[in-house]
DNA sequence: ATGGGTGCAAATAATTTGCAGGTAA
DNA sequence: TTACCTGCAAATTATTTGCACCCAT
């Protein structure tokens, strides 16, 4: 397997992802791509954020609207996510108890080879305290 | 407000509904109608469907793929599921340990108006004795 | 009669794919 | 040079919407 090669696009692509601690869509990136005068194709963030949520580099979530979202995944064991629903701001949390009560469930129904999913969704303290910043899924880049 | 009407097509998709304990896509529920002999558009099954789920008639999840599947909802209440990854079927549990761990975790943080959503993948234990049942989203109706 | 219900056709929208040309190694 | 990468354009797919007609009440 050739080595991945270094280009411009895929550079650019990960900074951004680096300077956001939130969940963000691929069109999102690419419009702030864009923004930051950076000329990278919608495909090519497509491709590449598809090969790095594949290589487990970055974490995806799905929005109710079928959007997917990408963000840079800090741990790599196992954890859940605590997410902002004003700012998009996310806390990696764990849970023990939680893969307990999981495998425990599961297995008094006879499941096997169990896998889950656990997301909590609430309102970050900055946020609940100015109320009506609707920048749902703010950019918040260049200018 | 003028109370619902009773319709052919409504009574076909509720029927459908009730005989199916998994949740399936709108498509899928469309394709059963059609192999039954019922002539329901696809625009009436996403309609109803719709008004059902707002109604809190219906439960809903979400594909990887993007796919909205519906289920009747049993219990009115507060649960979460555990799903077949072969067939489909899918459990209704509850979790107190789950709720409080949420509520806990969050205000942890900072975050308040708590919400969360959980769900367990796993393979039940019929699909587990016969293996290559590649039904992902089965129908098991008709015919 | 009448207004909610229905469904064909066209519109959206996110994401994927074909493919010709670019470029890192 | 080589084949991986890029990105335009077109294709896919689930779901929504415009709108004229129909039927349960």
């Amino acid at each position: 397997m050739a080595p991945q090669r270094e280009t411009r696009q895929k550079r650019a692509l990960a900074t951004v992802l680096d300077q956001t601690p939130s969940f963000r869509s691929a069109q999102d990136l690419f419009a702030d791509l864009r923004s930051r005068g950076e000329n990278v194709g919608l495909t090519t963030v497509y491709n590449q954020l598809r090969a790095m949520a594949e290589a487990g580099a970055l974490d995806t979530r799905r929005t109710d609207e079928g959007e997917t979202l990408y963000r840079r995944c800090g741990t790599a064991h196992h954890h859940h996510h605590l997410v902002c629903r004003q700012c998009g701001a996310a806390v990696e949390v764990e849970g023990p108890e939680v893969e307990q009560w999981a495998e425990q469930v599961a297995g008094h129904h006879g499941f096997v080879d169990i896998a889950h999913t656990v997301e909590i969704v609430g309102t970050c303290a900055a946020c609940a305290g100015r109320p009506g910043s609707r920048s749902h899924r703010g950019h918040g880049a260049s200018t």
